[in-house]
This record gives C-alpha cells, sequence and structure tokens, in this order.
DNA sequence: CGGCAAAGTCACCCGATGGTGATTAGGCCG
DNA sequence: CGGCCTAATCACCATCGGGTGACTTTGCCG
C-alpha cells in the first residue's frame, strides 16, 4: 500500500512498524536475544519456534535457516553460557581475608547467590536442568561444574581443607543449597518456612550457609 | 447384545476391551489415579486433560463433570499430598541415639532424601513448585513446610539447638541442599561434580549434609 | 413395562504449535 | 537496464491442546 492511499486507522500511530533490516547477523542476534529474553521471562514453557519468532519480530522459518531450528537456537544460548561462572561470580576477594578454606567456600556461597539472584536466565535455565534431560542442558549443567570448580581452583590459593573432609561432596552441598534457595525463592518468596525476599532475609539465608561452610571445614 | 448372538470376532481375545465401568466413585478413582502417574512419570509437561483422560481411558468430559477441570484434579492430588511430610519420613529413630540437636538435623535430612528418592510423583511437584507459581502449589508447598516443622518439633524431645543459632536458616539450609540433590540426581545423575547415582554416591552425599548439620550445630 | 437420572461417549470448536515449500522483495554488480 | 543471490515472508499443513454441548447407554425404581 502506497502512502497515498488515504490514511488507514493505524496510519496516526503505527509504532511497532520496524521494517526489516535485511542484515542476517543483526537478524541472528535479534533472534538469539529474543530466545533468551524469552527463557528469561517465561521460563523454557514459553519457549518455542512462535514465540521466539514473535518476539524477534521476525518469521519463524528464519529460525530453522539461521539455527536450525530450536535445538540450534538452545544450543546456541548455551554456548554462550558456557563460562558463565567464571564470566559472572567475580574472583577478587571483596575486601576480605581468606583464612581458611571454609572462609573460601563461605565467599563462593555469597558470590554464588548474588550471581544468580541478578540473572533471571540462568535460574529459568537451572530450572529447565531439573526437568527434563536433553543433551543440550546436560552440557551447560557440566560447563558450569567445572567452571565452579576452576573457580575454586584460582582463589585457593594456598589454603587447603582439613584431612578427611570430602572436599567434592561438601562444596557441592554448599552450592546445592544455595541454587536451591534461589530458585524457591523466586516462586514461593520463601524456602521451608524461611523468608527469602527482602535483602535482609538474604543476608540471613547466605549467613546460615556460611555457617555451616566454615563450621564443615573447621 | 445378549449372549446369544453368536461369538462375534473379538471373543477369542478381546484384552483391552475394558468395558466402562458405570460406577461413579471408581471412575473418580481411574482419574485420580491417572494424574498422579502421569505427574509422577512425566512431570507437570505431560500433565493435561487429554492426557489424563487417555490414560485413565474414559472421556476428558468426566475429568471436567467429576474435578472441575485440571485444576481441580490438581487440588485433589494436592490435598491428598498434604501430609506427605508425616506420611513419608518415619519418626521412629532408627535405633539411634539422638544426642544433640545436630543428630537430629543430620537424621532429618538422611530421611527426607530417603523418602524423596523414593517418590517420583514429589520430586515432580518439587520441581513444579520452581517452574511456575499457581495457588495449588503453593498450598501443597505451605503444608509440607509446616509437615518439616512438626517432624522437627515432636522429634526434638528436650533437645535444644545452641544458642545463637539461627535454627530456621539453618534448617532451611540443609532441606534445601538435601532437596536440590535429590531433584538434580534424577536428570543429570550428579550436581557440581559429585555424582549421584549409587546408592554408596548417596551415602557419600547425605554424610556430606550430616557433617554440615552436626557442624554447625556443635 | 415406562420413564428418568446418572454415567459415559461423541462430535465438534477454536487457537496455538512445530514444521515446510513456494514466493516475494531488495540490494549489488556487470 | 537486467540478472542474480539472498534475506525475508507467506500460505499452508498436520497435530495437539483445552473446552463445551448434544447425544447415547445403563441401571434403577415405581
Amino acid at each position: 500500500m502506497t502512502a497515498m492511499t488515504a490514511e488507514t486507522v493505524e496510519t496516526p500511530a503505527a509504532p511497532e512498524k520496524e521494517l526489516p533490516v535485511r542484515d542476517r547477523v543483526q537478524t541472528q542476534g535479534r533472534i538469539f536475544q529474543a530466545g533468551r529474553a524469552l527463557l528469561a521471562e517465561g521460563g523454557f514453557q514459553a519457549f518455542g519456534v512462535n514465540a521466539v519468532a514473535r518476539k524477534a519480530g521476525c518469521d519463524k522459518q528464519l529460525i530453522y535457516r539461521y539455527f536450525g531450528g530450536l535445538d540450534g537456537l538452545v544450543d546456541a544460548i548455551g554456548e554462550d553460557l558456557a563460562g558463565w561462572v567464571t564470566q559472572h561470580v567475580p574472583e577478587d576477594q571483596g575486601g576480605r581475608f581468606l583464612l581458611t578454606y571454609g572462609d573460601l567456600m563461605e565467599r563462593l556461597a555469597e558470590l554464588y547467590a548474588d550471581a544468580l539472584r541478578a540473572d533471571p536466565l540462568m535460574r529459568r535455565i537451572l530450572v529447565w536442568e531439573l526437568s527434563e534431560n536433553s543433551p543440550h542442558i546436560a552440557r551447560m549443567a557440566e560447563a558450569r561444574a567445572k567452571g565452579i570448580a576452576q573457580w575454586i581452583e584460582r582463589m585457593r590459593g594456598s589454603l587447603t581443607p582439613p584431612k578427611g573432609a570430602d572436599t567434592v561432596a561438601l562444596n557441592a552441598v554448599i552450592i546445592a543449597a544455595v541454587q536451591q534457595l534461589v530458585l524457591a525463592a523466586e516462586t514461593s518468596g520463601s524456602f521451608a518456612g524461611l523468608p527469602l525476599k527482602s535483602q535482609k532475609d538474604w543476608a540471613r539465608a547466605v549467613s546460615a550457609v556460611a555457617r555451616m561452610a566454615r563450621a564443615a571445614y573447621a
């Protein structure tokens, strides 16, 4: 329709008329971001070819062409998140001295909680991991496990855990607790009677984890 | 068709011809069980009116009639699970003496892990809780939290936690860790580098939780 | 027997989904 | 200008989802 044909109803305000960019990499980027956003907002339930295409403002066909379908898109997003731990959990010491291995794990718990609480996408993916076991998701989980191990390795310095402590198991427990608390907080705002809404609530929770970490490694 | 009308083709072997029971409560039961089974097997994703009806071997209309739709069915299942903790986490002491509050929580962690590992339905519902926040689900979570609190209360006897210990927070952390480990085990078979498949793996994990519980309450 | 309420089934509707082949629209280059 | 490669869209399909109204069967009771 040319501009001449009398102002139709929608002419007054056509705010959504993003004309097609006709730029492959940019469109790929839009799809990619749409996927991330959708996942972050609505979780894997809201994640589908149609939804992504709608959000990206392009035809779903392009998802197949550029990513080889949803699986490919998930892969791309997952790959992008491979270094998540390394990128989102800082390795400085926040002005504190880490005197013991327990201090170290206490710090990790705190940082991991912060990072997770700040990243909806990652949270959704964590829940996704609990819901089904597709290869993509498994890969992401593995990458994260490695990231955490690397973090510990790099931060450890000369700190050593007490003899007889099963560090792998203890660390897994600490991380598990943090993770479950953060995930539960989002939907129910509390866990097992412990409120998890305000900043104070979180300070309390983290302090409990810290106490356990320190005590276990004492 | 009367018995006289010559044996029709299907008489020799009619394996799938469950004739309709025409018994309301029984049909209700079938629907209910189908819902539970479906939820346990495939999680909330596989849960829908059509699927339940298929599994129950009746028309989906009956789900609406007898339960008022899926929501009603979920409610029914949830109500049935209200006393889950009380029913599935035993209160005897397994031949052990619980000398300290830490022992108590250690024991709870162990029992809770066992109970959860033995109950696919409950696991699915826990994951569901992390995925969305419908009122039904919230109610279930609340009931569970109460159940745990009651368990502790009943088992506590004269045991008292050390002064200055934030029992609510510490207990929540312990339960959270157990829960996350059990849920993660199902799909990925490990968590943060800790394998969670064999009975031995679990002994290791539980022992780590136990150590932390004891230490934190020392 | 006749009839009636309850149990159960059928046939649809609508919208959304994943997925595909054919088609259009646009820029670039000779 | 005309051709050509490619980004992008369109139109369509089969399927499945939740949901509803009309229908048939069955057993019971007077």
